[in-house]
DNA sequence: TCGTTGTATTGATGCCTGTCGATTCAAGCT
DNA sequence: AGCTTGAATCGACAGGCATCAATACAACGA
């Protein structure tokens, strides 16, 4: 899934019509103010992993809705997660992130554009 | 809007509501495989602007779709266009891009996680 | 000025999704 | 076993969104 492919780009060349669908799945998890805050509060844990019980308090949302878009991210391979006990504790995949991120960067010194700014007029 | 701050991060530290919605808007812009064939469409295009009927042929819907998306793109800041004669330019912005890469890169040797793998137990 | 071509906007429709309450499942404790 | 707590699943509902046909707008040419 997902370009196996190392890094295809999405700047560099035109996606084709699974990989574009591929890619908008993990977009779609990330298209949340919900999701990205619980992200952030799971990637940025000290320890690595953040207790769900930990996660839920944060939010004015009832606990089937946190479970929801946590497991919206799982399965967009964003984080995971194991049970340890009575508790559940989750953790970033940054191999997602890591691809993600590959994937918005530009090869260096290639100008795809001018430096975004309009590009010089070409029906004068 | 959207970090006036260079890059909080996403992985560093948790957002706040308002970040988490700003960063929402522009991963929503994303998360449709047609924008994204579009947005690669337009990306790489060697002079660094598309004309709209180049893209609108590449895909089976109709055209006031491609231009729906097109609209949306330009309000996630990820594009803008231009009006020359008869037809209209597209051309990416990289700004947005780059800084979408930069909020999804980890800092380099900080172990957020332990490689992914699942973290240590803690309750032993 | 009128028709033609390219693009954007409008209004309507059906599907997708975020949210909740209720319930179920899992694990530990008494 | 029975109770309690933490988390996931289920079913339902409302709002959002992708899509289209119809229309409007912009620029060019005859």
């Amino acid at each position: 899934m997902l370009g196996q492919e190392c890094c295809p780009g999405l700047l560099t060349a035109p996606l084709d019509e699974e990989q574009a669908t591929e890619l908008s799945k993990v977009f779609k998890a990330l298209a949340d103010p919900v999701r990205l805050r619980l992200l952030s509060m799971i990637a940025s844990r000290a320890g690595g992993e953040v207790c769900v019980c930990d996660l839920t308090p944060a939010f004015d949302l009832a606990q089937p809705t946190i479970s929801h878009h946590l497991k919206h991210l799982r399965q967009a391979g964003l984080i995971d997660c194991e049970r340890r006990g009575t508790w559940v504790y989750y953790w970033l995949l940054p191999e997602m992130t890591d691809r993600l991120a590959g994937i918005l960067t530009r090869p260096a010194g290639q100008p795809l554009a001018q430096t975004a700014q309009k590009p010089a007029g070409a029906a004068s």
